[in-house]
RNA sequence: UGGGGCGUAGUCAAGUGGCUAAGACACAUGGUUUUGGUCCAUGCAUUCGCAGGUUCGAAUCCUGCCGCCCCAGCCA
């Protein structure tokens, strides 16, 4: 990449370049001045708590791409410092949803727990130089010694205990010989300090609990502030992203690296979590979702879960745009749900090949064509990729349309079927509603409607337009399928602003259509498939549900919808 | 009301003293169209939370005020 010529010309028009932002400023300006011996080593550090979702997505993202920019190295590391709520099953999961966001760790998966001797030797280490102690406060004392964030805390009656005592607990705490609660080891900072955080803050705690890594071996585990700075020290991360909420620990981040001999001084910068309408993004809330059966489960397709995301058709591709667009910065801000949608839309239009897809299947009946015959006609597979070439696409007497396609008193804006009109059979032919059948009830079964043969493949010689174009299915070669709907899954932009988040759930969220008909081509498709509904939608071929003898669609996403605006305004 | 952050359009977000305050999404209008999709064109902040001040010149600097978020887990 050559130098702009105008200096003042932001890179950023240079098509290649990632949108800036601070983060990224950074980094830059630590490339120029030579910080960091001019590497950039990035992390992404989740709990194995719990499954990725969309705002893990940005996390990984920023990580991942200061590293990926500026050739630099990316670690994965598990943050697992907390037995008690952690399990080896989120590690194959988080795994699985970061390499499918394709952020690269190569051979740099670490575990925080990779580091518990270390730690430890460091803890001893801060003893000896009188910067830590064991304490013996209870749970309840220790809080109430703390303070508030208005008055200062007092002293632990322990924080002058001698080196070599605090030494010894230490070592009988991790043998297990006390039981839990009955000590704690402190860093000793200072108990008025402004910020909480460094209020002698907490280094380990006793725990009789097996880690899902280390087993037996420990009695005592480190709490997040001792582990995550020295863990990035450790690993010579440069620059540690994370979240807003972490910039009170920042003073203490700094203070174990410069209390500690530590090999590497990482630096820890935070930005906004992403924050999106008409969805809940805390680990609490979505498990109550699950847990409480309002959706199927992590991978329900209406979760922000990124393996729900994948299951209901978003792409990597998708999902990496939709970071780039909504940007880096320290505002507290909820992004539109349209953004992501723009994203998968945007990406999916390139790629994914049209079908013919029936969702409400309405009878048409051509009755100047012959009973017997079927037509092959040509199709093309995707107008926005000539590449993907034509398909042949059977055609006969009887018919499907869509219901909504056909309008018995239809305004004047409404230019698909009605009595008498004349519309294009996409690819097709030309027909005209000639007669419109009911049952006893009133109800539409039928449409009797005769065919232009003039009008094969979808245009006559004399030239004459035709407004309406309008998907179909032969009968007699459709293939019946299931095709789930799924829409916001709270009906408020903000579900959390008003009473129980769960009162604001969309009733209407997904909506089962048990017999949808489709062109026999799409029978052929296997699970996880992506393709376009023409003028319907998005969809894939579920992962979890689907069988070749009963296939099941996910709809990833509406097209845009004009004519329900349309309607909508009345 | 201690400390740490943040306020630019409906939503994100550039901008860091000097031409008419980027761009995207959304929205609106028109055009093209064998998907009411895509695409194309146009419009959409006389003003940057508010009020003063400094300056020839302020979203950018100063002062005061207002509002929102985070911190008192032996969670991360």
């Amino acid at each position: 990449m050559s130098a702009p010529e105008d200096p003042r010309v932001p890179s950023r028009d240079d098509e290649s370049a990632e949108p800036s932002n601070f983060l990224r400023d950074i980094v830059l300006a630590d490339l120029e001045k030579g910080t960091h011996d001019g590497r950039v080593h990035t992390r992404f550090p989740p709990e194995p708590n719990g499954y990725l979702h969309i705002g893990h997505a940005k996390a990984v993202h920023i990580a991942w791409g200061l590293a990926s920019e500026f050739g630099g190295k990316f670690n994965l590391r598990f943050d697992d410092t907390n037995p008690e709520k952690e399990e080896t099953e989120f590690v194959e999961g988080i795994m699985e949803d970061v390499r499918w966001l394709g952020a690269d760790w190569e051979d740099r998966l670490f575990h925080a727990s990779d580091y518990f001797d270390q730690l430890y030797e460091w803890a001893q280490h801060l003893v000896r130089e009188g910067k830590a102690y064991v304490c013996s406060l209870t749970e309840d004392q220790v809080r109430e010694w703390r303070g508030t964030v208005k008055e200062p805390g007092r002293p632990s009656p322990d924080r002058d205990r001698p080196a070599a005592e605090s030494l010894d607990l230490l070592e009988r705490m991790k043998r297990g010989e006390f039981p839990e609660g009955r000590y704690t080891l402190r860093a000793r900072i200072d108990m008025a300090h402004p910020n909480m955080k460094m209020r002698d803050p907490l280094l380990y705690r006793i725990k009789h609990m097996a880690h899902h890594r280390t087993g037996d071996t420990w009695h005592i585990y480190p709490m997040y502030d001792y582990t995550h700075g020295q863990s990035d020290a450790i690993e010579g991360i440069t620059h540690s992203t994370c979240s807003l909420e972490f910039q009170v620990n920042r003073p203490l981040y700094d203070w174990f690296i410069e209390n500690l001999p530590v090999p590497h001084e990482p630096r820890q910068y935070e930005f906004a979590r992403l924050n999106l309408t008409y969805t809940v993004m805390s680990k609490r809330k979505l498990r109550r979702l699950v847990e409480e059966g309002h959706v199927s489960g992590w991978d329900d397709p209406r979760m922000p879960t990124l393996k729900a995301m994948r299951r209901r058709g978003y792409t990597p591709e998708a999902i990496e745009e939709f970071c780039d667009r909504i940007g880096v910065a320290k505002a507290d801000s909820t992004v539109d749900f349209s953004l992501l949608e723009w994203a998968v839309r945007e990406h999916l239009n390139r790629v994914a090949p049209r079908y013919m897809a029936v969702l409400r299947p309405l009878k048409v009946v051509i009755t100047n064509y012959p009973e017997d015959r079927v037509e092959m006609v040509d199709c093309v597979n995707n107008p926005e990729d000539a590449s993907a070439g034509t398909r042949q696409v059977p055609f006969s007497r009887e018919l499907w349309i869509e219901r909504d396609d056909f309008r018995e008193e239809a305004p004047r804006k409404f230019f698909r079927l009605k009595p008498g009109s004349e519309v294009r059979l996409k690819h097709a032919y030309y027909i005209t509603c000639d007669e419109v059948i009911k049952d006893e009830a009133g109800e539409i079964v039928e449409l009797r409607c005769s065919y232009d043969p003039e009008s094969r493949g979808g245009s006559t010689p004399d030239g004459r337009k035709v407004r309406g174009t309008l998907h179909w299915v032969s009968c007699q070669h459709a293939v019946a399928a299931e095709v789930r709907l799924y829409d916001h899954l709270f009906r408020d932009p903000f579900p959390e602003e008003s009473g129980d988040f769960l009162e604001n759930l969309n009733p209407r969220s997904l909506e089962i259509v048990e017999d949808a008909r489709l062109e026999p081509a799409l029978g052929e498709l296997t699970r996880g498939d992506r393709v376009q509904f023409m003028r319907n939608g998005y969809f894939c071929v579920d992962t979890v549900d689907s069988t070749p003898g009963r296939l099941v669609f996910n709809r990833t996403a509406t097209l845009k919808d004009t004519w329900a605006k349309i309607q909508a305004r009345g």
